[in-house]
DNA sequence: CTTGACTCCGTATCATGGTACGTAGGGTAG
DNA sequence: CTACCCTACGTACCATGATACGGAGTCAAG
């Protein structure tokens, strides 16, 4: 029947076996047990989850150590919520970060798409100056002296 | 006197003498001519903003090719309008998609850090179970089946 | 009970995005 | 004019994140 072999959970999520290996190898998801009574290991639907938060967090820029990081913020009994506290904090702000010069480079997008039917004076040429034009990433005020540099 | 050459370029970007000369290689950035009468190349400020834009692109998650394609977005008039707005396009919508999947991981993170205090029902202890409870990343229609593989 | 597809595991290879290094030459402050 | 630091340019090397390959074992359909 179907039970959740290697090939499968690579094919659920979207990846090559030789992928959901070398996950396994750092450490990103767990390697199931083989059957006590021989046979193949079989994956859990968790697992199959995962790898496509992975997936996703690499197409985002972050790479699997932070992504590791990130599945690593577990709250349960056994850990210190301070700590897993601080650093989801600390990840909040970087997610933060990333959606606002995210947002800038939308709005330089639309601007560029706005000037191209090109009727009137082209404000913005080049999505550079789009990004200048509309100052596009609205940034937060403790980074605005880092623009200035 | 302050001639803009490489080593200050890189360092008014953040990068190194290298990083400069490998994006010239890979045409992100255009190399300055040698000056006629001999001395060194002098960089353009603009030079320096294009690589700057050139790393938040890839803490973003886009590839040198991709970023690549986002400078070749101008609309001069020597170039197909239409054609620059189609690829404006595509990628406001990548961006957009992008942006979903951050805003997914935003709230999870969120949910993390409310129940982490944790006096009641940890709700979500992790942050796969934090972005499943709050259906974290709001996905298009058409990436539906894909979830529920 | 065989054939074909799949798993397991180890090692090798690859693409991307740099980083380092060596050597030759330019520029300038003391 | 001479240290000393910088540029120029080519080649080599590196880390990350996969991807490929080979050989032995497993499973299930016909």
């Amino acid at each position: 029947m179907s039970a959740m072999t290697i090939g499968k959970a690579a094919r659920a999520a979207g990846v090559g076996i030789e992928t959901i290996r070398f996950y396994e190898r750092n450490g990103l998801i767990e390697q199931p047990p083989k059957p006590a009574g021989g046979g193949f290991r079989v994956y859990p639907a968790d697992t199959v989850r995962r790898v496509r938060f992975i997936r996703q967090g690499q197409e985002l820029g972050f790479s699997l150590r932070q992504i590791g990081e990130l599945l690593s913020l577990k709250a349960d009994p056994a850990t210190d919520c301070s700590d897993v506290r601080r650093r989801a904090q600390a990840k909040l702000e970087e997610v933060d970060e990333k959606l606002a010069r995210l947002t800038g480079i939308r709005a330089a997008l639309e601007e560029l798409i706005a000037a191209c039917p090109g009727r009137g004076a082209l404000r913005a040429c080049s999505i550079m100056e789009a990004l200048e034009g509309a100052d596009g990433a609205p940034m937060s005020p403790r980074r605005k002296e880092e623009k200035t540099l």
